[in-house]
Order: structure tokens, then sequence, then C-alpha cells
DNA sequence: CCTACCGATCGGTAGG
DNA sequence: CCTACCGATCGGTAGG
């Protein structure tokens, strides 16, 4: 009666991890509470803290790993090729890509940073600074060398990202566009705000 | 010494709600507590219930006139020509317009949205989809009347609106840019994306 | 408009 | 991995 042998028994760190995603995606960080996670993989609340130290944990992991991903496919997309409008159409799908295929952490990432501790807060919040800097530096080149015609380089900055980041909250799998013909469309539409289309 | 004549003594609804506004959108609802509240407008927590019936009505006030007031720009912005591509150039600038003059609005709008109690969540959900529905029509018709080359018209008309919802979250009064310049560039970035530049 | 307070919730710990 | 539980917080009410 006991070991009736219900589902999965073993937790594992990354199960309650991605659980905790899916619900502050979904409820908020503040709304979540430990036995609701705890729920999500069949145990109690309590018994998270065998794997984890706190709740802040769970979003400092899901922030940093995040924010890792999306540092690194920028690096790559902006290291692929010396021409800067392909450097920008490649960063601006790269961009998309990430918000589309992590939608949930790109999601939380912005909406959730208020609920980080002050010191983890300064320092994602700096890092997030230094990835819109280089789009910045991308369409400041784009214009020197002639290439962009822009009203401003900050205003175009700016769209160019949150057009991206939109990409986060109506993106669905499976609909209708997939995560490459999304990402290539973003790439003409940038192409065409920085006047290079 | 009792009567030492601090501040203001008369709270009146509107100073609840204006202060109601910032602390959600600094803090987050679930964060702000009727204490908070009642410090910004210099009464106890409790006293705030003689002029509010909960906070989650704080929050549907705040949500509901500010929605007012972008549907009704909106219209006005609309209605003001016959041209396509004016029209949305227009809806567009008002667009802009609303989310760097009421910005916190904006914010805790899209923000605390899930916060709503149901009924007033999906009453506002729909509110919102008919506002995006009145810029999806616009670039529809400007396709359709051949004014507007876009590849796809949804993912054009959501680029549209999320470019000016990140207005609400950099826009500062007297700095760069005002209102209205923000308006006007972002008005032509839209004709850009549309093709119609 | 205030103090006192209820009832409920919640993160985290104790101690198996 | 669980139950019991602490300590703190909070929205809202009572009753002036």
């Amino acid at each position: 009666m006991s070991t009736a042998g219900l589902a999965r028994t073993r937790v594992r760190r990354a199960d309650i991890v991605a659980a905790a995603l899916e619900l502050f995606a979904d409820k908020g960080y503040l709304a979540t509470t430990m036995d609701d996670i705890g729920r999500a993989v069949n145990v109690r609340g309590p018994s998270l803290y065998k794997h984890v130290t706190s709740k802040q944990d769970l979003l400092v992991e899901i922030m940093e790993s995040s924010m890792a991903t999306v540092l690194r496919d920028h690096a790559v997309a902006v290291g692929s090729t010396d021409d800067v409008a392909d450097q920008l159409r490649r960063a601006v799908e790269a961009h998309v890509r990430f918000h589309a295929r992590h939608r949930l952490e790109a999601f939380v990432g912005t909406r959730e940073l208020r609920h980080l501790s002050d010191g983890n807060r300064a320092a994602m919040a700096a890092r997030r600074r230094d990835y819109e800097r280089g789009f910045r530096v991308l369409v400041e080149r784009g214009v020197a060398e002639d290439r962009f015609r822009v009203g401003s380089v900050r205003l175009t900055t700016y769209s160019l990202l949150d057009m991206g980041v939109g990409v986060s909250v109506w993106f669905r799998e499976g609909e209708e566009f997939s995560v490459d013909e999304v990402a290539y469309r973003y790439g003409d539409l940038a192409m065409r705000l920085v006047g290079a289309a």
C-alpha cells in the first residue's frame, strides 16, 4: 500500500529548476510557493531544500544560465562575419531565436529582475546593459560605414531589441511560424529599420 | 505638540491611486502592501479602506482608466484621416505618446495583468486584443491598397506594438527626447517597417 | 483616521 | 523525503 509505485521518486535538481521556471513564468516569482514547486515534482515543499538553498537561488540560476546563453549566441553571430549589415542581421536572428526557443526564461528574465536580491540584480542588470550595448555598437558602426541610415541610433537600437523581446510573449512552437522563420523575418525587419534593405 | 501641522491631512482618493501606481510600478503589485500605500499618503494602511474597497480595486482602477485613455487616443488618431499610411503613422504616434506620457500605467498594465481577479483579467485582456486588432487591420488595409509591402502582417503588427510598448521602459521626461520627438521618430520607423517609406 | 487584532499564507528549519 | 512548526508578513475588519 505504501509503496504503490506512483510516478518519479527520484527528484533531480534540473527538474526542480524546470518546474520553477514554468511556475515563475505562469504565476510570477512572488506568487509561486515552494509547495507549488514541490507539487510539480511530487515532493513536499520542505524537501526541496535538500537540493536547493532557497527560492531566490532558483530564480538566480534561471536568470544566469539563460543570460549566459544569449551572450554566447550573440558573440557567435557577430563573430561569424565582418560585414556590419550581416552582423546586425545575424545578431537580430540570434536574439529572436533565443526569445522564441527560451520564451519562459526570457519572460522571467525581464519580468522578475526586480525580485533578485540587490547584489544579484545589479550583476544581472550590468550584463543586460552589455548585451544591449552590443547592438548599439553595431548600429553605430553601420551608420559610420555608411551602410545604415537611421534617425536615432538609440531609438533604433531599442526598437530592434524590443521587437525581439516581444517574440517571447506570443511565440508558440508548432504554430504558424517555426523558430527559424521568425528569426529570418525579424532579420528582414531589422534591415528595414536601419535603412539597409 | 500633537497638531504640529505636518503635511497634507486630507487624503483624496486620487492621491491614493497615484501612490499605488508608483508603488505597483516600482515594487510590483504583490510586493506592495496597503501600509506602503498608506505611508505614501501619510495615513496607516487600514485607513485606506475608508476610500477604497480593496487593493485589487486600486489595480483595476489604474488599468481601466489607462486602457480607456489609449483606446480613445487611438480612435482619434485613426479617425483623423482616410489615408491608410497616415492612419497607421498617427496610430503609432498615439501609441508611443501614450507609452511615454503614461509610462507607469503602461508598465503596470502589462506587468500586472495576471494579478487581476479572473473576471477583471478576462475583460482587460479582451480590450487589449481589440486594441491590437486595430493595428493589424490598418496594416492589412495598407497591404490590400498596395501602400504597404510586408513579409507578414502578423509579425509586422507585433513589431509595431512592441516597439511602442518598449518606450514605457526607458522613456524619461526631460531627457534626450521630448514626447513628441519620440512619437514622430517612431512614426518614421513604423513607415519603414511596413515598407511605405 | 487610529489601534488592536483575526485568519491565512509562506519561506525556511528541526529532527527525524 | 516527511511532519511539525517557528517567525514574520499581510489584507482586511472591529470598534471606536
